[in-house]
DNA sequence: TAATTACATAAACAACTGTTTATATTAGCT
DNA sequence: AGCTAATATAAACAGTTGTTTATGTAATTA
């Protein structure tokens, strides 16, 4: 019994096709053509595009917010600290695969002092996977590196999930992609 | 002594604009400036705006082709070819940071045709690293599992390099990065 | 039932897009 | 010097863009 549900219906097709073609190449009249309705009636529903990528943006945002957050409180060693965010990641991922899409791809294209205040938290949220790292490397349960490296890496091991064909998710079993990537990041390839 | 000392002005301009602003949010007339000429002597230069994200993306295209290439036809071993290709990636990173990160993001823009030709080759691209993966595995100097799942690993490793800002990677040393990102994907995080 | 809110459309808008045409100037070669 | 190719621009083009205005109907609430 949702109060808006064509609102509802709006947001979920305007992620989708942001998702699938960028904000930039998507146009208000195919999108307004996917929901069926006149180029004028989107506005019923959101004041720009603009607002529109906003909105998205900053709601996935939020939650990566408040997940990191919580494992940075908890009183996890930086092994299982590690392996939350992993499971962060992927549960955001397989739970919102078109907002995550728009969230790697087109949050240039916020406007200057939006695209600060995003960068900013991006930065805070990479920040906390650094202390992260460097809590492993003082508790002995890390090779020490440069933390900035090795943030950038385990970022890019969870990326290609939400960067690769959206269809193709549909197969994957999350706990089983779960295991194989915290395999990965934490072991390598080699035997 | 080049031939055509302003044309290659123009592709290194227009490559290097492509890839700050994204295909579609690149404009002629922004290049044009850039340039510091008229909109209409672009067309002096390429054909049209898709003939020339055609040109840089199919330019990068084959030297990734020709560099896996060799690595295949070669004697190594398994592990000393998927260090022939981190080497492969990060030389080409390093050379051509802005076509490779146009080849990251844009290729979705080239019209039908071309774009299967595309796809297909960097599908072929794929295969030959899942077949040194397999090869790892049959020696058993790695570890078993899913060939596709370990491919998005290691070509994730390696994206971050030419996703993440140009301007910070006049800073790092190429062999350095090499060391490192080559003990990542083998070896993980974990001490 | 009356009033307010949600939902819809047609028509027009000004700004911006890639590209062409016609024309001129410059540089290099014989 | 004369010829050719490279380089340059102004003006115009047809199409597309996000958005607004004015106007209407359907649904909900009071």
């Amino acid at each position: 019994m949702d109060k808006n549900p064509r609102k509802e219906r709006f947001f979920a097709t305007a992620t989708q096709l942001m998702s699938e073609k960028g904000y930039k190449a998507m146009t208000m009249r195919e999108l307004a053509t996917r929901l069926g309705c006149d180029k004028s009636n989107i506005y019923n529903y959101t004041r720009s595009k603009q607002e529109l990528l906003d909105i998205i943006l900053f709601e996935i945002a939020d939650k990566f917010h408040k997940g990191i957050s919580e494992i940075e409180d908890s009183s996890y060693d930086a092994i299982e600290k590690l392996k939350a965010v992993i499971r962060l990641h992927i549960k955001l991922t397989f739970d919102n695969p078109d907002k995550l899409h728009i969230h790697v791809n087109d949050w240039k294209f916020l406007d200057q002092d939006r695209m600060k205040v995003f960068l900013r938290r991006r930065k805070s949220y990479e920040k906390k996977i650094e202390k992260i790292v460097e809590l492993g490397i003082k508790e002995g349960s890390m090779r020490s590196g440069d933390l900035s490296f090795y943030k950038n890496c385990i970022l890019s091991s969870l990326r290609w999930l939400y960067t690769s064909e959206i269809p193709s998710k549909k197969n994957m079993n999350p706990v089983e992609v779960e295991k194989n990537i915290t395999e990965f990041i934490l072991n390598g390839i080699k035997k």
